[in-house]
RNA sequence: GGCGGUAUAGCUCAGAGGUCAGAGCAGGGGAAUCAUAAUCCCUUGGUCCGAGGUUCGAAUCCUCGUACCGCCA
Protein backbone atom coordinates (compact mmCIF):
# COMPACT_ATOMS: atom_id res chain seq x y z
CA UNK A 1 0.00 0.00 0.00
CA UNK A 2 1.60 3.37 -1.22
CA UNK A 3 2.41 5.66 2.13
CA UNK A 4 1.89 9.33 2.66
CA UNK A 5 3.00 11.50 5.93
CA UNK A 6 1.01 14.48 5.82
CA UNK A 7 1.97 17.20 8.30
CA UNK A 8 0.80 20.33 9.99
CA UNK A 9 3.29 22.93 11.58
CA UNK A 10 3.06 22.56 14.86
CA UNK A 11 1.92 25.86 16.97
CA UNK A 12 2.64 27.54 20.04
CA UNK A 13 0.15 26.85 22.65
CA UNK A 14 0.45 30.68 24.15
CA UNK A 15 -3.10 31.27 22.89
CA UNK A 16 -5.99 29.51 22.35
CA UNK A 17 -5.55 27.83 18.28
CA UNK A 18 -7.44 30.75 16.09
CA UNK A 19 -9.25 30.12 13.14
CA UNK A 20 -5.94 30.72 10.76
CA UNK A 21 -4.77 27.60 12.62
CA UNK A 22 -7.97 25.59 12.16
CA UNK A 23 -7.62 26.62 8.29
CA UNK A 24 -4.41 24.77 8.12
CA UNK A 25 -5.09 21.85 10.33
CA UNK A 26 -8.37 21.29 8.03
CA UNK A 27 -6.62 21.52 4.66
CA UNK A 28 -4.14 18.78 6.24
CA UNK A 29 -6.66 16.77 7.61
CA UNK A 30 -9.33 16.92 4.04
CA UNK A 31 -6.00 15.47 2.72
CA UNK A 32 -5.37 13.12 4.48
CA UNK A 33 -8.82 11.68 4.55
CA UNK A 34 -8.75 12.10 1.26
CA UNK A 35 -5.41 9.87 0.63
CA UNK A 36 -6.96 7.59 3.14
CA UNK A 37 -9.70 7.01 0.92
CA UNK A 38 -7.76 5.98 -1.99
CA UNK A 39 -6.11 3.36 -0.17
CA UNK A 40 -3.03 4.89 1.02
CA UNK A 41 -1.30 4.52 4.47
CA UNK A 42 -1.30 7.46 6.16
CA UNK A 43 0.24 9.10 8.71
CA UNK A 44 -1.14 12.47 9.45
CA UNK A 45 0.60 14.64 12.34
CA UNK A 46 0.16 17.46 14.24
CA UNK A 47 1.12 19.15 17.91
CA UNK A 48 2.31 21.75 19.54
CA UNK A 49 5.66 23.48 19.92
CA UNK A 50 6.07 24.13 23.44
CA UNK A 51 9.80 25.15 24.07
CA UNK A 52 9.40 28.75 23.18
CA UNK A 53 10.12 31.49 25.19
CA UNK A 54 6.63 32.65 24.52
CA UNK A 55 5.11 30.20 25.87
CA UNK A 56 7.21 30.21 29.03
CA UNK A 57 6.61 34.28 29.61
CA UNK A 58 2.73 33.53 28.85
CA UNK A 59 3.09 30.73 31.72
CA UNK A 60 4.17 32.81 34.12
CA UNK A 61 1.95 35.45 33.57
CA UNK A 62 -0.81 33.15 34.57
CA UNK A 63 1.37 32.16 37.57
CA UNK A 64 1.70 28.30 36.47
CA UNK A 65 4.36 26.08 36.21
CA UNK A 66 5.20 26.17 32.92
CA UNK A 67 4.76 22.42 32.02
CA UNK A 68 1.74 22.26 33.51
CA UNK A 69 0.55 24.67 31.65
CA UNK A 70 1.67 23.25 28.58
CA UNK A 71 -0.33 20.27 29.56
CA UNK A 72 -3.49 22.11 29.62
CA UNK A 73 -3.16 23.73 26.69
CA UNK A 74 -2.37 20.05 24.73
CA UNK A 75 -5.52 19.37 26.08
CA UNK A 76 -7.63 22.33 24.67
CA UNK A 77 -5.86 22.02 21.48
CA UNK A 78 -7.09 18.35 21.46
CA UNK A 79 -10.57 19.17 22.28
CA UNK A 80 -10.74 21.66 19.51
CA UNK A 81 -9.15 19.59 16.88
CA UNK A 82 -11.83 16.53 18.13
CA UNK A 83 -14.60 19.02 17.36
CA UNK A 84 -13.36 19.62 13.89
CA UNK A 85 -12.82 16.02 13.37
CA UNK A 86 -9.03 16.21 12.92
CA UNK A 87 -7.88 12.87 12.76
CA UNK A 88 -4.62 12.71 13.47
CA UNK A 89 -2.44 9.85 13.72
CA UNK A 90 -0.12 11.25 16.54
CA UNK A 91 -0.31 14.83 18.37
CA UNK A 92 2.89 15.67 18.79
CA UNK A 93 4.91 18.02 21.91
CA UNK A 94 7.97 19.01 21.98
CA UNK A 95 8.04 18.11 25.35
CA UNK A 96 7.74 14.85 24.87
CA UNK A 97 10.78 12.51 25.75
CA UNK A 98 11.26 11.64 22.67
CA UNK A 99 11.25 14.56 20.87
CA UNK A 100 13.99 15.83 23.25
CA UNK A 101 16.25 12.85 22.46
CA UNK A 102 15.70 13.22 18.75
CA UNK A 103 16.63 16.73 18.93
CA UNK A 104 19.78 16.58 21.17
CA UNK A 105 20.48 13.37 19.06
CA UNK A 106 20.53 15.95 16.04
CA UNK A 107 22.24 19.14 17.69
CA UNK A 108 25.56 15.86 18.64
CA UNK A 109 25.67 14.37 15.56
CA UNK A 110 25.70 17.41 13.37
CA UNK A 111 28.55 19.17 15.79
CA UNK A 112 30.51 16.77 15.39
CA UNK A 113 30.36 16.50 11.77
CA UNK A 114 30.96 20.22 11.20
CA UNK A 115 27.40 21.28 10.24
CA UNK A 116 27.14 23.28 13.56
CA UNK A 117 29.82 25.75 14.97
CA UNK A 118 30.86 28.00 17.46
CA UNK A 119 31.52 31.68 16.73
CA UNK A 120 30.83 35.19 17.98
CA UNK A 121 27.34 36.94 16.78
CA UNK A 122 26.24 40.37 17.23
CA UNK A 123 22.62 41.11 15.97
CA UNK A 124 19.06 42.47 16.51
CA UNK A 125 16.74 40.15 18.21
CA UNK A 126 13.60 39.82 18.88
CA UNK A 127 12.31 38.17 21.93
CA UNK A 128 8.59 38.52 21.39
CA UNK A 129 9.14 36.46 17.65
CA UNK A 130 12.76 34.93 18.49
CA UNK A 131 13.99 35.75 15.55
CA UNK A 132 17.38 37.82 14.19
CA UNK A 133 16.80 40.68 11.99
CA UNK A 134 19.38 42.21 9.44
CA UNK A 135 20.45 45.68 9.72
CA UNK A 136 18.88 45.96 6.48
CA UNK A 137 15.12 45.27 8.08
CA UNK A 138 15.43 47.37 11.02
CA UNK A 139 14.98 51.48 10.81
CA UNK A 140 16.35 54.03 13.20
CA UNK A 141 13.88 53.47 16.12
CA UNK A 142 15.52 49.60 16.57
CA UNK A 143 11.59 48.09 16.60
CA UNK A 144 10.93 44.74 15.51
CA UNK A 145 9.79 44.99 11.53
CA UNK A 146 7.13 42.58 12.06
CA UNK A 147 4.31 44.99 11.69
CA UNK A 148 2.34 42.90 14.24
CA UNK A 149 5.23 43.10 16.98
CA UNK A 150 6.58 46.21 16.69
CA UNK A 151 8.17 46.08 20.33
CA UNK A 152 12.02 47.12 21.07
CA UNK A 153 15.12 44.52 19.42
CA UNK A 154 17.60 43.90 22.30
CA UNK A 155 21.26 43.71 20.57
CA UNK A 156 22.65 40.15 21.35
CA UNK A 157 26.35 40.12 21.52
CA UNK A 158 27.53 36.58 22.29
CA UNK A 159 28.93 33.67 21.37
CA UNK A 160 26.67 31.27 19.57
CA UNK A 161 26.64 28.18 17.69
CA UNK A 162 25.85 28.26 14.11
CA UNK A 163 24.44 26.23 11.36
CA UNK A 164 26.29 26.31 8.08
CA UNK A 165 23.53 26.70 6.18
CA UNK A 166 26.31 28.16 3.20
CA UNK A 167 27.23 24.91 2.35
CA UNK A 168 23.62 23.60 0.74
CA UNK A 169 23.28 26.32 -0.95
CA UNK A 170 24.26 24.84 -4.13
CA UNK A 171 22.43 21.36 -3.35
CA UNK A 172 19.73 22.72 -2.25
CA UNK A 173 19.55 25.04 -5.98
CA UNK A 174 20.05 21.86 -7.42
CA UNK A 175 17.29 19.74 -5.68
CA UNK A 176 14.58 22.84 -6.35
CA UNK A 177 15.99 23.27 -10.03
CA UNK A 178 15.75 19.84 -10.60
CA UNK A 179 12.39 18.98 -8.48
CA UNK A 180 9.85 22.18 -8.76
CA UNK A 181 6.92 20.40 -8.29
CA UNK A 182 8.08 20.19 -4.65
CA UNK A 183 6.88 23.40 -3.73
CA UNK A 184 3.42 24.48 -4.40
CA UNK A 185 2.09 27.20 -5.55
CA UNK A 186 4.63 27.87 -8.17
CA UNK A 187 4.82 31.68 -7.02
CA UNK A 188 6.15 30.07 -3.96
CA UNK A 189 8.68 28.07 -5.28
CA UNK A 190 10.32 30.97 -7.61
CA UNK A 191 10.53 33.08 -4.39
CA UNK A 192 12.24 30.38 -2.69
CA UNK A 193 14.92 29.88 -6.11
CA UNK A 194 15.46 33.88 -6.02
CA UNK A 195 16.14 33.59 -2.49
CA UNK A 196 19.17 30.92 -2.45
CA UNK A 197 20.20 32.39 -5.17
CA UNK A 198 20.72 35.07 -3.33
CA UNK A 199 23.87 33.42 -1.55
CA UNK A 200 22.65 31.94 2.18
CA UNK A 201 24.22 32.99 5.23
CA UNK A 202 24.69 30.59 8.23
CA UNK A 203 21.95 30.86 10.67
CA UNK A 204 22.17 31.25 14.91
CA UNK A 205 20.68 27.98 15.94
CA UNK A 206 21.24 28.57 19.69
CA UNK A 207 20.23 30.74 22.33
CA UNK A 208 22.40 31.64 25.59
CA UNK A 209 20.95 32.56 29.25
CA UNK A 210 17.30 30.84 28.56
CA UNK A 211 15.62 28.95 31.11
CA UNK A 212 13.29 27.54 28.79
CA UNK A 213 14.03 24.55 26.31
CA UNK A 214 16.19 22.31 25.11
CA UNK A 215 19.61 22.59 26.32
CA UNK A 216 22.95 21.86 24.18
CA UNK A 217 23.63 18.63 25.36
CA UNK A 218 27.24 19.09 25.68
CA UNK A 219 26.69 23.33 26.77
CA UNK A 220 24.57 23.71 29.37
CA UNK A 221 25.00 27.09 29.43
CA UNK A 222 22.76 27.25 25.84
CA UNK A 223 19.05 26.36 24.89
CA UNK A 224 18.63 25.10 21.38
CA UNK A 225 16.91 27.50 19.00
CA UNK A 226 13.19 26.86 19.01
CA UNK A 227 12.94 27.10 15.09
CA UNK A 228 15.68 23.93 14.67
CA UNK A 229 14.16 22.22 17.45
CA UNK A 230 10.43 22.67 16.13
CA UNK A 231 11.64 21.73 12.50
CA UNK A 232 12.37 18.61 13.75
CA UNK A 233 9.44 17.18 15.31
CA UNK A 234 8.75 16.11 11.15
CA UNK A 235 11.09 13.34 12.10
CA UNK A 236 11.07 13.02 15.71
CA UNK A 237 7.57 12.17 15.41
CA UNK A 238 7.85 9.55 13.12
CA UNK A 239 10.92 7.82 15.41
CA UNK A 240 13.91 9.03 13.82
CA UNK A 241 16.68 8.29 14.41
CA UNK A 242 16.10 4.62 16.78
CA UNK A 243 12.48 3.58 14.91
CA UNK A 244 12.93 5.60 11.93
CA UNK A 245 9.60 4.68 9.51
CA UNK A 246 11.41 5.60 6.22
CA UNK A 247 8.25 4.51 4.31
CA UNK A 248 6.05 7.67 5.14
CA UNK A 249 9.06 9.47 5.05
CA UNK A 250 10.21 8.96 1.53
CA UNK A 251 6.09 10.74 0.59
CA UNK A 252 6.22 13.52 3.34
CA UNK A 253 3.64 16.50 2.53
CA UNK A 254 4.49 19.39 5.08
CA UNK A 255 1.73 22.01 5.10
CA UNK A 256 2.10 25.20 6.44
CA UNK A 257 1.38 28.84 5.81
CA UNK A 258 3.18 31.33 3.37
CA UNK A 259 4.76 32.74 6.19
CA UNK A 260 6.98 29.91 7.58
CA UNK A 261 8.13 29.07 3.94
CA UNK A 262 11.63 29.76 4.27
CA UNK A 263 11.64 27.85 7.31
CA UNK A 264 10.72 24.61 5.61
CA UNK A 265 11.97 25.13 2.43
CA UNK A 266 15.76 26.86 2.91
CA UNK A 267 16.34 25.57 6.33
CA UNK A 268 14.74 22.13 7.08
CA UNK A 269 16.26 21.04 3.68
CA UNK A 270 19.78 22.15 4.55
CA UNK A 271 19.29 19.85 7.94
CA UNK A 272 17.73 16.95 6.34
CA UNK A 273 21.05 17.15 3.95
CA UNK A 274 23.23 17.17 6.60
CA UNK A 275 21.49 14.22 8.36
CA UNK A 276 21.38 12.63 4.97
CA UNK A 277 17.61 12.02 4.77
CA UNK A 278 15.47 12.92 2.12
CA UNK A 279 14.30 15.94 1.19
CA UNK A 280 10.51 16.50 1.40
CA UNK A 281 8.27 15.29 -1.37
CA UNK A 282 5.83 18.15 -1.19
CA UNK A 283 5.62 21.63 0.81
CA UNK A 284 2.14 23.08 0.48
CA UNK A 285 1.72 26.65 1.33
CA UNK A 286 -1.51 28.42 1.79
CA UNK A 287 -2.03 31.91 2.18
CA UNK A 288 -3.68 33.98 5.07
CA UNK A 289 -6.72 34.07 6.08
CA UNK A 290 -7.81 37.65 5.63
CA UNK A 291 -10.77 40.45 6.33
CA UNK A 292 -12.78 41.57 3.49
CA UNK A 293 -10.31 44.64 3.60
CA UNK A 294 -7.13 42.75 3.08
CA UNK A 295 -6.04 42.33 6.81
CA UNK A 296 -4.74 39.03 8.14
CA UNK A 297 -7.61 37.59 10.32
CA UNK A 298 -7.01 37.42 14.09
CA UNK A 299 -9.06 36.52 16.97
CA UNK A 300 -10.04 40.46 17.47
CA UNK A 301 -10.87 40.59 13.76
CA UNK A 302 -13.82 38.50 11.53
CA UNK A 303 -16.47 38.36 14.23
CA UNK A 304 -18.21 34.95 15.75
CA UNK A 305 -17.34 32.23 14.01
CA UNK A 306 -14.12 33.69 13.91
CA UNK A 307 -13.77 33.01 17.38
CA UNK A 308 -12.46 29.68 16.94
CA UNK A 309 -12.57 28.35 20.48
CA UNK A 310 -16.14 29.29 21.48
CA UNK A 311 -17.60 28.37 18.38
CA UNK A 312 -16.27 25.38 18.09
CA UNK A 313 -17.40 24.13 21.54
CA UNK A 314 -20.73 25.88 21.43
CA UNK A 315 -22.24 24.80 18.08
CA UNK A 316 -23.82 21.65 17.06
CA UNK A 317 -21.77 18.92 14.62
CA UNK A 318 -23.44 20.30 11.63
CA UNK A 319 -22.31 24.07 11.73
CA UNK A 320 -18.54 22.97 12.58
CA UNK A 321 -18.86 21.11 9.47
CA UNK A 322 -19.89 24.04 7.92
CA UNK A 323 -16.83 26.00 8.59
CA UNK A 324 -14.67 23.27 7.62
CA UNK A 325 -16.51 23.26 3.94
CA UNK A 326 -16.24 26.92 4.06
CA UNK A 327 -12.27 26.90 5.02
CA UNK A 328 -11.76 24.35 2.52
CA UNK A 329 -13.83 25.36 -0.15
CA UNK A 330 -13.15 29.31 -0.06
CA UNK A 331 -11.65 31.15 -2.64
CA UNK A 332 -8.39 30.09 -4.64
CA UNK A 333 -6.10 27.54 -2.67
CA UNK A 334 -2.43 28.96 -2.16
CA UNK A 335 -3.39 32.58 -2.53
CA UNK A 336 -4.56 34.81 0.53
CA UNK A 337 -8.63 34.19 1.46
CA UNK A 338 -10.91 36.84 2.24
CA UNK A 339 -13.79 35.29 5.01
CA UNK A 340 -16.44 37.31 5.96
CA UNK A 341 -19.72 36.09 7.89
CA UNK A 342 -21.82 37.28 5.46
CA UNK A 343 -19.92 34.82 2.95
CA UNK A 344 -20.46 32.07 5.36
CA UNK A 345 -23.93 32.32 5.31
CA UNK A 346 -23.90 32.63 1.71
CA UNK A 347 -22.30 29.47 1.30
CA UNK A 348 -23.90 27.50 3.78
CA UNK A 349 -27.34 28.81 2.43
CA UNK A 350 -26.85 28.21 -1.01
CA UNK A 351 -24.51 25.31 -1.12
CA UNK A 352 -24.93 23.30 1.99
CA UNK A 353 -28.55 23.83 2.93
CA UNK A 354 -30.05 24.59 -0.68
CA UNK A 355 -28.19 22.58 -2.89
CA UNK A 356 -26.57 19.51 -1.40
CA UNK A 357 -29.09 19.39 1.68
CA UNK A 358 -32.49 20.38 0.16
CA UNK A 359 -31.49 17.61 -2.38
CA UNK A 360 -30.74 14.69 0.03
CA UNK A 361 -33.80 15.56 1.81
CA UNK A 362 -36.33 15.77 -1.29
CA UNK A 363 -34.61 12.13 -2.71
CA UNK A 364 -35.65 10.57 0.70
CA UNK A 365 -38.65 11.94 0.92
CA UNK A 366 -39.76 10.72 -2.40
CA UNK A 367 -38.42 7.10 -1.54
CA UNK A 368 -40.29 7.65 2.02
CA UNK A 369 -43.90 8.22 0.85
CA UNK A 370 -44.18 6.82 -2.60
CA UNK A 371 -41.86 3.82 -2.12
CA UNK A 372 -42.72 2.60 1.29
CA UNK A 373 -38.85 3.47 2.29
CA UNK A 374 -37.01 1.47 -0.05
CA UNK A 375 -35.37 1.60 -3.32
CA UNK A 376 -34.46 -1.84 -5.43
CA UNK A 377 -31.58 -2.19 -8.10
CA UNK A 378 -33.32 -3.19 -11.45
CA UNK A 379 -31.45 -4.22 -14.65
CA UNK A 380 -31.85 -0.99 -16.66
CA UNK A 381 -29.43 1.46 -14.62
CA UNK A 382 -28.99 4.65 -16.99
CA UNK A 383 -27.80 7.68 -16.59
CA UNK A 384 -25.81 8.17 -12.92
CA UNK A 385 -22.51 6.43 -13.69
CA UNK A 386 -20.88 8.15 -17.03
CA UNK A 387 -22.04 11.19 -14.07
CA UNK A 388 -20.53 9.75 -11.33
CA UNK A 389 -17.41 8.74 -12.76
CA UNK A 390 -16.63 12.36 -14.33
CA UNK A 391 -17.53 14.04 -11.20
CA UNK A 392 -14.77 11.54 -9.72
CA UNK A 393 -12.38 12.22 -12.20
CA UNK A 394 -13.19 16.18 -12.19
CA UNK A 395 -12.57 16.05 -8.33
CA UNK A 396 -9.42 13.66 -8.47
CA UNK A 397 -8.00 16.05 -11.10
CA UNK A 398 -8.35 18.95 -9.02
CA UNK A 399 -7.61 17.91 -5.96
CA UNK A 400 -3.55 16.43 -7.45
CA UNK A 401 -3.17 20.14 -8.36
CA UNK A 402 -4.47 21.28 -4.91
CA UNK A 403 -7.66 23.29 -6.51
CA UNK A 404 -9.36 22.29 -3.91
CA UNK A 405 -12.19 25.00 -4.26
CA UNK A 406 -12.64 23.60 -7.92
CA UNK A 407 -12.93 20.16 -6.52
CA UNK A 408 -15.68 20.68 -4.37
CA UNK A 409 -17.42 23.17 -7.26
CA UNK A 410 -17.59 19.55 -9.02
CA UNK A 411 -19.15 17.53 -6.54
CA UNK A 412 -21.70 20.56 -6.63
CA UNK A 413 -21.92 19.99 -10.05
CA UNK A 414 -23.11 16.49 -9.43
CA UNK A 415 -25.69 17.54 -7.11
CA UNK A 416 -26.78 19.97 -9.73
CA UNK A 417 -27.28 17.24 -12.07
CA UNK A 418 -29.01 15.27 -9.52
CA UNK A 419 -31.76 18.65 -8.90
CA UNK A 420 -32.13 19.28 -12.28
CA UNK A 421 -32.75 14.95 -12.84
CA UNK A 422 -35.59 15.21 -10.58
CA UNK A 423 -37.39 18.32 -12.31
CA UNK A 424 -36.97 16.67 -15.64
CA UNK A 425 -38.06 13.06 -14.53
CA UNK A 426 -40.78 14.71 -12.09
CA UNK A 427 -41.24 11.34 -9.67
CA UNK A 428 -44.30 12.94 -7.98
CA UNK A 429 -45.88 11.72 -11.12
CA UNK A 430 -45.25 8.61 -11.25
CA UNK A 431 -46.49 7.31 -8.14
CA UNK A 432 -48.83 5.07 -9.60
CA UNK A 433 -45.77 3.67 -12.08
CA UNK A 434 -43.85 1.68 -9.05
CA UNK A 435 -41.30 0.19 -11.37
CA UNK A 436 -40.15 3.18 -12.91
CA UNK A 437 -40.39 5.00 -10.18
CA UNK A 438 -38.32 2.68 -8.26
CA UNK A 439 -35.71 2.68 -10.91
CA UNK A 440 -35.20 6.38 -11.12
CA UNK A 441 -35.08 6.72 -7.22
CA UNK A 442 -32.20 3.76 -7.01
CA UNK A 443 -29.93 5.87 -9.37
CA UNK A 444 -30.88 9.47 -7.11
CA UNK A 445 -30.15 7.37 -4.23
CA UNK A 446 -27.20 6.02 -5.68
CA UNK A 447 -25.71 9.48 -6.79
CA UNK A 448 -27.01 10.43 -2.75
CA UNK A 449 -24.67 8.17 -1.47
CA UNK A 450 -21.68 8.91 -3.94
CA UNK A 451 -21.63 12.54 -2.63
CA UNK A 452 -21.53 11.23 0.72
CA UNK A 453 -18.19 9.69 -0.18
CA UNK A 454 -17.03 12.55 -2.57
CA UNK A 455 -17.70 14.96 0.79
CA UNK A 456 -16.28 12.71 3.53
CA UNK A 457 -12.58 14.52 3.37
CA UNK A 458 -14.37 17.60 3.87
CA UNK A 459 -17.54 16.94 6.11
CA UNK A 460 -16.93 13.79 7.51
CA UNK A 461 -19.92 13.97 10.09
CA UNK A 462 -22.04 14.98 7.36
CA UNK A 463 -21.27 11.95 5.26
CA UNK A 464 -21.91 9.51 7.97
CA UNK A 465 -25.21 11.18 8.71
CA UNK A 466 -26.14 10.64 5.24
CA UNK A 467 -25.43 7.18 4.89
CA UNK A 468 -26.71 6.71 8.27
CA UNK A 469 -30.39 7.52 7.36
CA UNK A 470 -30.21 5.23 3.95
CA UNK A 471 -28.73 2.23 6.47
CA UNK A 472 -25.32 1.84 5.67
CA UNK A 473 -22.82 1.33 7.89
CA UNK A 474 -19.40 2.14 6.62
CA UNK A 475 -18.46 4.57 4.04
CA UNK A 476 -16.31 1.72 2.71
CA UNK A 477 -19.67 0.35 1.07
CA UNK A 478 -19.23 -0.60 -2.48
CA UNK A 479 -21.66 1.34 -4.36
CA UNK A 480 -21.72 -1.59 -7.37
CA UNK A 481 -22.84 -4.05 -4.72
CA UNK A 482 -25.89 -2.40 -3.63
CA UNK A 483 -28.97 -4.32 -4.34
CA UNK A 484 -31.83 -2.67 -1.99
CA UNK A 485 -31.43 0.59 -0.11
CA UNK A 486 -34.20 1.08 2.61
CA UNK A 487 -34.45 5.02 4.18
CA UNK A 488 -34.62 5.38 8.14
CA UNK A 489 -35.03 8.01 8.62
CA UNK A 490 -34.93 11.76 7.08
CA UNK A 491 -33.72 14.84 8.92
CA UNK A 492 -32.09 17.87 7.55
CA UNK A 493 -28.80 17.89 7.31
CA UNK A 494 -28.01 22.05 7.44
CA UNK A 495 -31.16 23.42 8.97
CA UNK A 496 -31.73 27.33 7.57
CA UNK A 497 -29.89 29.55 9.64
CA UNK A 498 -32.36 32.58 10.39
CA UNK A 499 -30.44 34.96 11.77
CA UNK A 500 -27.84 33.39 12.53
CA UNK A 501 -24.60 34.49 11.70
CA UNK A 502 -25.88 38.11 10.73
CA UNK A 503 -22.71 39.60 11.56
C1' G B 1 15.61 50.28 -5.01
C1' G B 2 16.12 44.82 -7.05
C1' C B 3 13.48 40.37 -8.71
C1' G B 4 8.68 38.20 -9.73
C1' G B 5 3.36 38.33 -10.38
C1' U B 6 -1.57 40.26 -11.56
C1' A B 7 -5.06 43.67 -14.40
C1' U B 8 -11.37 40.19 -18.54
C1' A B 9 -19.26 41.24 -16.58
C1' G B 10 -21.53 44.45 -10.23
C1' C B 11 -18.31 40.31 -7.37
C1' U B 12 -14.83 35.81 -7.73
C1' C B 13 -12.33 34.02 -11.67
C1' A B 14 -11.67 30.77 -16.66
C1' G B 15 -9.82 31.73 -21.51
C1' A B 16 -2.53 31.74 -23.40
C1' G B 17 -2.85 33.71 -31.82
C1' G B 18 -8.42 32.12 -35.43
C1' U B 19 -16.26 31.15 -35.50
C1' C B 20 -20.37 37.01 -32.49
C1' A B 21 -15.30 36.67 -25.23
C1' G B 22 -17.03 32.37 -21.03
C1' A B 23 -18.58 30.13 -15.90
C1' G B 24 -20.37 30.63 -10.89
C1' C B 25 -22.60 34.22 -7.76
C1' A B 26 -25.45 38.76 -7.76
C1' G B 27 -29.59 41.32 -10.96
C1' G B 28 -34.26 40.52 -14.27
C1' G B 29 -38.30 37.22 -16.20
C1' G B 30 -40.88 32.59 -16.09
C1' A B 31 -42.14 27.17 -14.67
C1' A B 32 -42.93 23.50 -11.16
C1' U B 33 -44.81 21.73 -6.15
C1' C B 34 -41.17 15.82 -4.36
C1' A B 35 -38.16 18.94 -0.88
C1' U B 36 -35.21 22.73 4.41
C1' A B 37 -39.82 28.40 -0.23
C1' A B 38 -35.46 24.60 -1.44
C1' U B 39 -35.48 23.56 -7.16
C1' C B 40 -35.53 24.02 -12.66
C1' C B 41 -35.60 26.99 -17.32
C1' C B 42 -34.69 31.60 -19.90
C1' U B 43 -32.15 36.23 -19.55
C1' U B 44 -29.68 41.66 -18.95
C1' G B 45 -24.50 42.96 -18.11
C1' G B 46 -17.67 43.67 -21.08
C1' U B 47 -13.33 50.25 -24.72
C1' C B 48 -10.72 42.08 -22.15
C1' C B 49 -6.12 48.60 -17.52
C1' G B 50 -3.95 52.51 -21.27
C1' A B 51 -0.84 53.64 -25.64
C1' G B 52 1.96 51.88 -29.50
C1' G B 53 3.76 47.64 -32.38
C1' U B 54 4.12 42.33 -34.84
C1' U B 55 0.31 39.60 -37.79
C1' C B 56 -4.37 38.30 -42.92
C1' G B 57 -6.09 38.06 -37.72
C1' A B 58 -4.36 39.95 -30.66
C1' A B 59 -7.88 39.35 -24.38
C1' U B 60 -3.84 36.05 -25.99
C1' C B 61 2.83 37.73 -28.61
C1' C B 62 6.44 42.32 -28.13
C1' U B 63 7.60 47.47 -26.17
C1' C B 64 6.39 51.48 -23.05
C1' G B 65 3.22 53.43 -19.29
C1' U B 66 -0.25 53.09 -15.02
C1' A B 67 -2.33 50.58 -10.76
C1' C B 68 -2.32 46.83 -7.26
C1' C B 69 0.13 42.37 -4.95
C1' G B 70 4.28 39.08 -3.36
C1' C B 71 9.54 38.22 -1.98
C1' C B 72 14.32 40.58 -0.65
C1' A B 73 17.04 36.06 6.52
Amino acid sequence: MSKIYITTPIYYPNADPHVGTAYTTCIADFLSRYYQQRNFDVFFMTGNDENSIKVHETAQKLKKDTQKYTDEMADIFKQIWQKLEIQYTKFIRTTDKEHINTVEYVFNKLYQEGHIYKSYYEGWYCRNCETFWTKSKIGDNKLCPNIECQRPLELIKEDNYFLRLSNFQEKLLKFYEENPEVIFPPTRYNEVISFIKMGLQDISVSRKSVEWGIKIPFDKDYVIYVWLDALLNYISGIGYPNKFMHDYWKNVHHIMGKDIIRFHAIIWPSILMALNLDLPRKLIVHGWLTTPDNQKISKSKGGDIFNLKDFVMNSPPHLIMALRYYLIREGSFGEDVPVSLERFRHIYTSELANNIGNLISRVLALVQKNLENTVQKKSDFKFIHNVIDKTTKDFDNHIQKFELSKGIESILELANFLNKSIEENRPWELAKNKEQLNNLMFEMVYGVLFLAKLLYPIIPYTSRKIIDQLGIESLDFNPIDLERVEVRYREPLFPALGSKFTG
